[in-house]
DNA sequence: CGTGCGCCAACGGTTGACATTGGGCATCGA
DNA sequence: TCGATGCCCAATGTCAACCGTTGGCGCACG
């Protein structure tokens, strides 16, 4: 049996489920809601024209991503994270992106690893012409692909789940001091470690670069 | 202000939308709800007498822990796990707890953490006596311990959402192998290095028992 | 001035309904 | 007989309206 053409094409129109999530993680993300800020079931489902079922899915989704905080009785709000809290969750994406790091070195072919990476980082090249958000955009699509890359479903999932708090972290810092440490030259640093298949120097170079960022959003 | 008796009891009564979720939990990580076995909807409100739209948040939190794999149009199915996803899961779970192990050897005061890990591993002599389900009950116990100690909110939650998988894994090669892993020992070793704050020694404890146990599971 | 009472906002949960979509089965034609 | 056609149904996605509960808040009253 034929795949629909729209699974083909990668078009399937998502659930309002999947649209809500992703219209509320980056309103988050974004700052258009501000952290601490109380939400409402009946304005949120109101704003984005959904039952507030549908909308509650969505909302027990974020709230697992950790961008939202429960208070008493279910009162949800956007998540304030304070530094220690960055720190914590650089340290946690650190030890995730270290784990892609020795995999994608220990694997047999990495040819088209590396392709794809550098593919990534001619993107974040590119973004360098671009806003702030574009820069921001590309580092995190060459991060998310180091995990990708290693095959290892468990390892993208969780960092799919760290992503949003990531972000967070970058937009209180404010995205000036989160795209400084976006240098290129680091990330083709990364890749030539994979490169040469030293998982060592490779795990290094990552979380050397991961734990410099995070001195410089707190600092 | 005080905070009221039944959270100083930690009693507070869990919502309907958390005992589907820890009923659902169980059932599959017992085997109670076979692997691949298709779930529906209605069905599944019917049995765990709730309503569909509580039963379906509880679902998609589920399917965030990767105990569920949604199939075309929704349909939600038991995840069914081979070698590679087990070998996998277990990689994001030594990265994990590697942090965790190196981040309390940091702490400057570690006397009530390494207490509180003898409890833990006094409760695992205690599971000797006990039930298959009892030791390995007790030895998650102590490795959730071991992310909650170190105060890394993120890490730990990290830890909670790979938990199901875990406990999956083990089920899916059978108590008896899970539980062969699970040497007190071993985890005396952990503690033992964590004591002497010797990061990189720690680690490599922690990292050779995991991959002890994933190879043993595999096998 | 303080206290108690009642209103109201917001959440947890339910019910019943409807559209959609694909699978399965039976029917029909070559 | 066998494949194509089309209908029925199961299951999900979504909605709207509703109820009970619980705290917060403000007002009236002693």
């Amino acid at each position: 049996m034929a795949a629909s053409a729209v699974t083909l094409l990668g078009l399937e129109k998502k659930s309002l489920r999947e649209q809500a999530l992703s219209a509320l993680r980056t309103a988050i993300t974004s700052g258009k809601l501000a952290p601490g800020r109380h939400l409402v079931e009946s304005e949120l489902s109101e704003m984005l024209q959904i039952s507030r079922g549908t909308l509650r899915e969505a909302l027990r989704q974020l709230e697992q991503e950790g961008l939202l905080s429960a208070g008493p009785r279910g009162r949800l709000s956007v998540r304030n994270l304070d530094a220690k809290e960055i720190r914590d969750i650089y340290a946690v994406r650190a030890a995730l992106e270290s784990l892609a790091a020795r995999t994608l070195c220990e694997l047999p072919d990495r040819a088209h690893v590396i392709e794809s990476l550098h593919e990534a980082i001619d993107a974040m090249d590119a973004a360098l012409e671009g806003s702030l958000e574009d820069r921001v955009e590309s580092d995190m699509e060459f991060h998310r692909s180091l995990c990708q890359l290693t095959g290892n479903e468990t390892l993208l999932h969780s960092w799919n789940s760290l992503e949003g708090s990531i972000r967070m972290s970058i937009m209180f810092a404010g995205l000036e001091k989160g795209v400084s440490n976006m240098s290129v030259e680091r990330h083709r640093d990364i890749v030539t470690a994979i490169e040469t298949g030293d998982a060592s120097l490779a795990r290094k170079t990552i979380r050397e670069h991961l734990d410099a960022a995070a001195d410089n959003l707190v600092a």
